[in-house]
DNA sequence: CATTAGCACTCAAATAGGGAGAGTGCTAAC
DNA sequence: GTTAGCACTCTCCCTATTTGAGTGCTAATG
């Protein structure tokens, strides 16, 4: 069987009904409301035929059809039109978040927002993954007997913080020195510049706190391979509650502990090597909760390299080409913010 | 009409009953299961009484008695007796929560989870609120042209950094004179301690700065304040799905909105006066979307001082007695397990 | 030969009609 | 004061029955 340009018609048709009304399409409805020029029952011919070729299904006879996952999957990959997105969207969009945000957390925690916002799905943002991280100042400050703060600036502007123990008999000039030793040597470095020699060097000029500077080095190293954990905001969780196809509890059960569990989620956005906006449909989602749903992704960048995802969840029956417009914006919004941070 | 012994015993078995059970509690189960020695029609009359005097209501002739919001209140006020905790579980608590946590935020967590997992409603618990803190160490280090970090920290152990914009002149020694004077005034002092006076002696010394001194005292006011804002944990969110009296969505969806919104849970949370467990009932709480739900708080300490609050949200007909336990029981572990932080 | 009108057929969803069962309130007897 | 007995009331559940949307097939049509 071939796809020829009436059936794409027939199947556009379906798929936009379906994702506009939930309700299964018959052949009446396609023949009236999107004029083809021919009659319902050839309309039905065409159906079936697009049945057989695995784009449409019928939840059971004498219903209409419903498009299939690859039914989807052909819509999004060929017919679809891009949708532009409304230009005063947008300047609300770098109004808003471009321009007024500071703190990091703060920026992503708003995209997840207006991306729930936006689409009426439901949104999920990883926080930036800076890893292979530049040291900019490593700095020892005495807290109390006992305890000491290291304050860690990498390159990227990220700063961290850390209470350690430390002897007791170290004084303020044995921190200064540390603090020093360890500047000098190591900063402007990424993790792999380290060498053992550097180190020992390191470990000779300190031979007396050798304890210690073991404690501070894995400290370094661990901020240094961003170990800095990716967190993920998430937005209009329950959104998916409007879906018909959600009405009943026991389907929207499942959706929701998945979204309460952030280990699975953050597992489900780890950037693909794919450039751009990502679709997955369906069972192409590898967890098997989201069999009814459709996940759409992208990845933001900084300095060109991919730091972070975005993406909205969605049933199959998701307005694919609205939020795909959406995502694609608020991608090129949120790198756009993050330069500028 | 009077309370006696045999209504407070027929309340009590249908609270019980129904609690346990879920469904209306009719005279014969009551008369059977709870063997108060009197027939059916005997304990039809004192529900009709009791019906009469606010405690018990029937959601339609002909079926059985379920409790009123009073007749909750009746039973956490006065029938109800307190469950202890097996010590397997105390023993289980103390050994990951108090000895294994070292970081606040964690242990908050954690609690949370326990608390959720231990009682099968949804827990939520804040994280410390430390008000009027001292100032342990102030020092500004330079970052890049015009920008510096400025690490604050306080005498509870809470480090904070910031980054900030600074003069683009301001060179390394100027950096360390106002870390030294700023540390030098300010240090062992809480926001009360501050008097005019001292700030303008600060402002002489660094006649030079005073925009960034300005920005740096704000800082740390802030910081002082305790405006670190607090956070709330959640755990077993969607625990509310297994209750039967939420198995449609039209019910259950409004709390879940509730508990999406962190901020009218904080509010909730915020810690009152009363010392002890707190139980509140149905319309009790103030937010609309809880009137269906009872919430059991308490207040956790560190050094007598009320610093946060835990709590477990459920249904009106919720298990008060184990839950109560429960509650009390973590309070004090989460208070042990600061103690030693 | 593609298209279409016509028609019998199918199936889900809505509607209506009974019981069955649980529980009550009342009355009269104990 | 307590209890047995009984009529009464509702909800819940089961089972037709109907309705209507939509199909697939066949035969007629341009």
């Amino acid at each position: 069987m071939k796809m020829d340009e009436r059936k794409q018609k027939v199947l556009q048709a379906i798929i936009l009904d379906y994702i506009a009304t939930a309700d299964p399409v018959g052949s009446r409805t396609i023949a009236k409301k999107y004029n083809l020029g021919v009659s319902p029952a050839t309309v039905r011919n065409e159906m079936a035929d697009l049945e057989e070729m695995g784009f449409l299904e019928q939840p059971h006879t004498s219903a209409g059809r419903i498009p299939s996952q690859l039914g989807y999957r052909y819509y999004v990959d060929c017919l679809m039109k891009k949708e532009p997105l409304k230009t005063e969207m947008k300047k609300y969009v770098r109004n808003n978040l471009v321009d007024r945000i500071r703190e990091t957390e703060d920026l992503i925690q708003y995209t997840s927002k207006i991306l729930s916002q936006m689409t009426s799905y439901t949104s999920m943002v990883l926080t930036p993954f800076y890893g292979n991280n530049v040291l900019r100042h490593i700095k020892l400050l005495p807290f109390e007997e006992g305890k000491a703060v290291m304050i860690i600036v990498l390159d990227n502007g990220h700063v961290e913080h850390r209470l350690m123990e430390v002897p007791e008999y170290l004084g303020e000039d044995e921190f200064a020195t540390i603090s020093a030793i360890l500047d000098e040597n190591l900063r402007g470095l990424t993790l792999e510049q380290w060498r053992p020699s550097l180190v020992q060097s390191i470990h000779k000029e300190l031979k007396h706190n050798s304890e210690l500077l073991q404690d501070l080095l894995s400290h370094i190293e661990h901020s240094l391979e961003g170990e800095q954990e990716q967190k993920v905001f998430m937005g209009g969780a329950l959104n998916i509650l409007d879906q018909p196809e959600f009405k009943q509890l026991e389907r929207v059960r499942p959706i929701l502990e998945l979204l309460e569990h952030e280990e699975i989620i953050k597992d489900v956005l780890v950037p693909v090597s794919q450039e751009g906006v990502t679709v997955r449909i369906g069972t192409e989602n590898k967890i098997e909760g989201m069999k009814d749903c459709s996940l759409i992704t992208a990845t933001y960048r900084v300095e060109g390299r991919v730091i972070g995802t975005l993406g909205v969840l969605g049933p199959t029956r998701m307005e694919y080409s609205r939020v795909i417009s959406v995502v694609e914006f608020l991608t090129s919004a949120l790198t756009e913010a993050l330069k500028k941070m």
